[in-house]
RNA sequence: CGGGGCGUGGCGCAGUCUGGCUAGCGCGUCUGACUGGGGGUCAGAAGGUCGGAGGUUCAAGUCCUCUCGCCCCGACCA
């Protein structure tokens, strides 16, 4: 392609509103253009990389036996009605009715298709003869993002490769997942991304049932636990902490002293008030179990983790509990409950580490009051010690005796043993050997393609600009004549354009009749892997210039030969990006 | 949904607090000349409903009210 006949709007400035390396970026590149908040056109540039991500996915998919297929982004809204998830989504699924000849059609765009396919296997699958197999399509999606942020990262529409596995029993379905899982990891490889499965909350399957596929960032939204020794992963709302040093520190007990904190109720405000830490005071939350008020205790510092209550409490709903509530409770406004004195009225549950905790400071159960001075077991029982709060950074690794380190990551991939409550819900049943009805067992497995252009450039660039692996660049390599009036450097330019795309390489050439500044700072910023630049200064000596995108400083090759050897190093560059990865890592020490 | 910020030629910004003449600057664009290996120089030119509506005023980019959009933090996230 010639840089004059396509449409590369690259961008001098950073266009306002856009904070991160990837947003910053694509937009600069030329690669993507914001239509609204969360949605973005692909400019040709950004087009070419995201397909050659999509064909990376759907060769894996294909050489892991799943079989694609294409779903509607529409659907009707009647069959979200009878999976429940018209509810669960909430306002994130998009809803709307269209007119026909004397009647509303109503649907929705599907957020994911879970429904559509268990509904379309409902109808064709009958005899466990026709079981396993798995379906796959790659194709947009539609989410209302209450806050759509971070360019391409999190959009109310983006490309995802959603797979569903349909399985007659749970042996049958371990191996569909593990081909996923293992197909994940290829995926992520070729397009040489760091990545990290980490376990995830598993829903009704339980155990080892969901993995996400997680690539570290700085600029992640979600927050993963990882024991470098053992190699533990999880994300951390499902990451359990090891055994805790709980013993209490031989500090003398205070007396318990009521003092007045008027208006004072966070946990900030009360250390700030009474100079103390916020790992000094202990944090009361009152939650709806399953309808019923429980009260769960923490550590200042210490978050709740609401998947560790649920298990701990043994109960399915847990909310937090409406301010009413929290009064009838404990007889104070929110902000000053307290275990003291709440013993026998509900459920106290306490975290491992509040055990270690001696003269902490609560709240009163009265307005405008807290308690120090407080002793667990002396002031006050808890009915039941669990781990209830998230994992940290430097918490004890759950699996090995090493310690826990916390690490941001974007979410590019999810793979989860759903179980039946599809087949159930929209009754995708069949016969067995012992000729008994069956729901299909299912599995679901999703990737973000436009995650990954957004993780690999995140993770790969440098103050002029993104640095591609050629498995994904948009193009292999950029070709720069110098002078584009110089008709000796022209001529060897387009021959070897033609030769190179003879050999099958994705070539750009860039015609521009620019200055050579222009042309450099576009490449760097552009980030195609290998730039060849021929002039006048090289073709006397019958050479010309190459250089790696990663690499500071140029080499001289003979123009006799260059396309081969070229087109030869593109070729074992695609398969492992084994440069790419070498300096990577160089670059990462 | 709570908190904060921002809307001024294609892009990035100044001007708004303290109302006042033809609304500036940099980059980009166009024409011509010189130039030609990391965003070059000179000469000339085009291009703006100051996000929108209403109001105050002799006078509004600037003050007031409403409204739309975008970004960040938080809450939320099958």
């Amino acid at each position: 392609m010639l840089w004059t006949h396509t449409f590369i709007p690259t961008l001098k400035e950073t266009p306002e509103g856009a904070e991160i390396p990837s947003h910053v970026l694509m937009l600069r590149a030329g690669m993507i253009s914001q239509v609204m908040a969360g949605a973005y056109t692909y400019l040709p540039l950004g087009l070419r990389a995201l397909r050659k991500a999509e064909h990376i996915v759907r060769q894996e998919m294909d050489a892991a036996g799943a079989i694609e297929l294409l779903m509607p982004a529409i659907s009707p809204i009647s069959l979200w009605e009878r999976s429940g998830r018209v509810e669960a989504f909430g306002e994130v699924l998009i809803k709307f009715a269209v007119q026909r000849p004397g009647r509303k059609v109503h649907m929705a765009l599907g957020p994911t298709h879970e429904e559509v396919i268990t509904d379309l296997m409902a109808h064709r699958i009958s005899s466990y003869r026709q079981l396993p197999v798995t379906l796959y399509q790659i194709q947009t999606k539609f989410r209302n993002e209450e806050r759509p942020r971070f360019g391409v990262m999190r959009t109310s529409e983006f490309l995802m490769k959603d797979a569903y596995s349909f399985d007659a029993t749970l042996e049958s379905l371990n191996e569909s997942y593990e081909k996923m899982y293992a197909a994940y990891c290829r995926i992520f490889e070729r397009c040489a991304l760091e990545y990290l499965p980490v376990e995830a909350e598993s829903g009704p399957i339980g155990g080892d049932a969901s993995h996400e596929f997680m690539i570290p960032a700085e600029n992640g939204e979600d927050t993963v636990l990882h024991c470098r020794d053992c190699g533990y992963a999880a994300n951390q709302e499902r990451a359990e902490i090891g055994t805790r040093d709980c013993s209490r520190p031989d500090v003398p007990e205070q007396p318990l002293h009521k003092v007045a904190t008027p208006g004072v109720s966070t946990i900030e405000q009360v250390s700030a008030l009474l100079n103390i830490r916020p790992r000094d005071l202990i944090k009361t939350l009152i939650y709806e179990a399953d309808g019923r008020p429980i009260a769960v205790l923490l550590r200042g510092d210490h978050e709740a983790n609401e998947a560790k209550i649920r298990r701990a409490a043994a109960v399915g709903e847990l909310t937090l509990a409406a301010p009413e509530v929290i009064e009838a409770v404990t007889g104070a406004a929110v902000g000053f409950a307290g275990p003291v004195g709440l013993a026998g009225k509900l459920p106290l549950y306490a975290d491992h580490d509040v055990r270690a905790m001696v003269s902490a400071v609560t709240g009163a159960n009265e307005a405008d009051a807290h308690l120090t001075g407080v002793c667990p077991g002396r002031d006050f029982t808890a009915d039941h010690f669990a781990d209830l709060r998230n994992a940290e950074d430097g918490d004890p690794c759950p699996r090995c005796s090493s310690k826990l380190t916390q690490r941001y990551a974007i979410e590019g991939g999810h793979v989860f043993k759903l179980g039946t409550k599809y087949s159930e819900a929209l009754g995708a049943r069949f016969l067995d050997h012992a000729e008994q009805q069956q729901s299909i067992i299912m599995g679901c497995y999703g990737i973000g393609i436009n995650r990954i252009l957004a993780g690999l450039i995140e993770t790969n660039h440098d103050a002029h600009g993104i640095i591609w692996p050629v498995s994904i660049a948009p193009y292999e390599v950029l070709l720069v004549p110098m002078k584009t009036g110089d008709e000796a450097t022209m001529q060897a330019a387009n021959r070897l354009y033609a030769d190179l795309q003879a050999a099958g390489v994705d070539v750009l050439m860039d015609d521009r009749d620019a200055r050579a500044g222009v042309k450099f700072n576009d490449a760097d910023l552009i980030g195609i892997p290998l730039r060849i630049v021929i002039g006048p200064r090289g073709l006397k000596d019958g050479r010309l210039e190459v250089k790696w995108r990663w690499e500071r400083e140029p080499s001289m090759l003979p123009v006799e030969g260059a396309a081969a050897a070229i087109a030869e190093w593109m070729h074992h560059e695609r398969a492992g990006s084994a440069r790419f990865r070498k300096a990577r890592s160089i670059a990462a020490d």
